[in-house]
RNA sequence: GGAGUUGAUCAAAGCAGUCGCUGCUCAAAUGUUUGACCCUGGUUGGUUAAACCUUUGGGGAGAGGAAAGUCCGGACUCCAUAGGGCAAGGUGCCAGGUAACGCCUGGGAGACGCGAGUCCACGGCCAGUGCCGCAGAAAAUAUACCGCCAGGUUAGAUUUUAUAACCUGGUAAGGGUGAAAUGGUGCGGUAAGAGCGCACCGCACUGGUGGUAACAUCAGUGGCAGGGUAAACCCCACCUGGAGCAAGACCAAAUAGGGGAACGUUAAUGCGGCCCGUAUAGUUCCCGGGUAGGUUGCUAGAUCUAUAUGGCGACAUAUAGACUAGAUGAAUGACUGUUCUCGACAAAAUCCGGCUUAUCGAUUAACUCCCACC
RNA sequence: GCGGGUGUAGUUCAAUGGUAGAACUCCAGCCUUCCAAGCUGAUUAUGAGGGUUCGAUCCCCUUCACCCGCU
């Protein structure tokens, strides 16, 4: 993935949707910032849940998916343990950001979330997106 | 060489590469706005400058010793400039340091250790009050249960001695209870005893010496004050106004800046313990309406590093140099290769000074004890 | 982030510094053909670690867990 052709700007690539051109930044624009933004996910989305993780989606009509996170303090009790599963789902969204539709996505974490290792966390969150890609085009 | 004591420094394991995140800075491009100029009757338009948004490229920076707990103390902001009294709370050997402290340094008393050293909420129950369960004679004005001793009466007895019971008096040595019982040991003394007397120890008072002081030490006097508890009320000395960056300020947008009722200058609110004092000119309830963001505060400071001087030290002063996170659903990560000893506790959110708690280790300085050798 | 509060049997609550108690629950027995109800009996606790005190649920310190308020 790191042989792919980079210099392509965002707005050319939302002008010819070339499939070449893709670079996989992950600035605010890939972000839900407010809380009306959130609060139009929980209104009436549509739900993914495994045993470590929920997944909450919405269409959302840009060019590109937008990506929440809420990990309680009771699931995840220090901040170096919220921290690091914050870092590893946003690393698998910016690499796996253009196999996701346009969605509004927010993960809320569940209790054992602590107990998986990076690698184990890593590989969970690559399977969702394909499944969640699948549910809401349904 | 071994065993220890006290500090100081470092600590995302290191190196290389690719992609990515948040500020800062430089350059370029597109766009928007504003100003000036040009063409023109006017508009459109063109040139140039500045600011802003977005994108691209380059450079450089980017979690801690505890960032934690929120246990103390400050800065800062608003309430009134932070006032007076009462209440409430805190601190508590002495001296110093500090912006300040419940912190730190040095010294003293006490306890522990062979020692280097460590620990220590360490004012006052002869100002007052309260409490001390059970047990025990008695738990605070001391008292007299068992004892011990003397005298008397009665019983018994040939008589005396001795014995038993009762009464009166003396005693605080001995006994048992308890966490705690009115100085300890020894000698003298006595009917038995007792600081009744003496020696040593303890205690209290007075004076001298050393020390800024806490205190230490020496001499004399008194014969002995008087239980514990103040992290019980309390007394004494000192300190403390309240709320907290979700404090507060500004901008844009929107508006209801409305209607009704009640209270009211001897009053209401600020003033969130109470009163005084003081400031403002309204305040409260009901109906109805609205609810929403952005910027700033936000990191240059009781700052850090080095040197010199003063001080036992905490620390202070002077000179030179450095700029070292500032996010806002919240930034430090992922992957690949490689090396080793296979990597603890753990993430800034206004900022500092401490304390406490968690913690794999590494380096280093000073000192103590033991063993061996010279 | 800032500021408050609470920890006692399995549950809900009491308890001047002096043997931690009540109700419900659970268990055993009695009663009943059996179950329920009733009666009798028994088990079970001061979040943790220190300190003050002769003696701590209580007083003080540290720590842990939980709850609440403020955009």
């Amino acid at each position: 993935m790191h042989d792919e052709p980079r210099g392509a700007p965002d707005y050319l690539l939302d002008q010819n949707l070339s499939e070449t051109n893709q670079n996989f930044t992950f600035t605010k624009a890939h972000r839900l910032l407010d809380k009306k933004q959130f609060n139009r996910v929980f209104q009436n989305p549509d739900k993914l849940i495994c045993t470590k993780l929920v997944l909450l989606a919405v269409k959302n009509g840009l060019d590109h998916p937008r990506l929440g996170l809420a990990i309680s303090k009771k699931n995840a009790k220090h901040a170096v343990t919220r921290n690091w599963v914050k870092r590893v789902v946003r690393e698998s969204f910016r690499l796996n950001q253009h196999l996701i539709g346009s969605l509004d996505i927010v993960i809320l974490s569940r209790f054992g979330i602590v107990e998986l290792d990076s690698s184990q966390l890593k590989e969970l969150i690559d399977k969702q997106w394909a499944k969640l890609t699948r549910l809401c085009a349904s």
